[in-house]
DNA sequence: GTCTATATGTGGATAGAC
DNA sequence: GTCTATCCACATATAGAC
């Protein structure tokens, strides 16, 4: 009966993994600070992963099926523009930390540089889940758009703005940069609706 | 008269710096890495820099300086859209290190973290300068956008768009999305000095 | 100014008691 | 399954001869 704290611990390894290399990156995060901030001890953490870059992995999958399980809450719900607008708010609602740390996904991408190619694959496929989230979003909203537009490329851009923008503002220490893109994006998309809408209307 | 090669020894390494920080990340590369590619002995490496971080500052400061000297010749041809189209070329032909080893400044400021402040502020005057600098180009054409086009925020998203398109190339072992969102900036300026055409012709 | 040899500290990883 | 004590490699940095 107490056997099932063992895994409720390696979720604790997991989450404050998750947070230090967040807040710190992965070569600064020890483990022993991992440790700590789960309140395991050190030897302990042998006995969950092999290696450290085991709790990089473990961490960026329990990152992909978090999102997953948060898009399917999010499909639920019919409208598109509702979808969108609540992923909007989150990412907003975040402005701040994301202009102090960074994008979680995006920062570990380029620490790791050529590291572990399991962990890479894996921060590739958030990268493919988020674009995937958000181009459904848009193609609902086809219609608004000119024919033949692009929407895989459009929820692409729309990705690539934000890390771009979160990658100045975290240099800066300003979130400004962010603002800025996500406000040219919305420009973007309202001029490519907007030529749309005169044509229909000519 | 052998005097004068002590700073040739010190831009020597701070050359070797540059290609390994670029290539395999700043806290992979060991300060023996260094001097080796250098050809410098270890040892020697204490009497040009006194830490592993003042090499990172002195080789952001010289990436910031030979940007500063390579925007200057720019800077002598009159035409606006010639120099953007030397600019682009010369990201297009780096497109496929840009790929695999993503932008050397963008890499370190992620990488960096909290780290040193006095790298991160040099990184980020980096990013001022190309930011200026091709705000410059679009300065000069400014009478083909709509009148208020904010060119500050073009020429920033510019740099955004690059930056979140190379994070993602990077990441997906595969140059398509930053080449699509390149593509994709190029059709939101068109669409903007469209716009502007068609206004001016009703 | 140049370089060899080495100190020092840190952090990932293991052995083995409980 | 859990945890303490410790090993060991490695990387930064220094001491000091030349």
């Amino acid at each position: 009966m107490v056997a099932k704290q063992a895994p409720e611990k390696r979720r604790r390894l997991v989450d404050a993994a998750a947070t230090l290399f967040y807040e710190q990156g992965f070569n600064r995060t020890t483990l022993a600070d991992i440790a700590g901030e789960a309140d395991v001890p050190l030897g302990n953490v042998y006995y969950y992963f092999k290696t450290k870059d085991a709790i990089g992995e473990a961490m960026v999958e329990q990152r992909l099926s978090d999102f997953r399980a948060l898009r399917a809450r999010w499909e639920e719900r019919g409208d598109a523009r509702d979808r969108l607008r609540s992923f909007v708010r989150m990412t907003v609602d975040n402005r701040r930390q994301l202009a102090r740390s960074g994008c979680p996904i995006g920062s570990l991408a380029l620490e790791l540089h050529e590291a572990d190619p399991a962990v890479r694959e894996r921060l590739a496929e958030n990268f493919t889940a988020w674009v995937a989230a958000v181009r459904g979003c848009y193609e609902e909203a086809e219609e608004r758009f000119p024919a033949g537009t692009d929407v895989q490329a459009l929820a692409e851009l729309t990705l690539t703005v934000m890390e771009g923008g979160v990658m100045q503002a975290r240099t800066h220490r300003d979130i400004g940069p962010f603002d800025r893109g996500v406000e040219q994006l919305r420009r973007h998309i309202d001029l490519l609706t907007q030529a749309h809408e005169e044509r229909n209307a000519a």
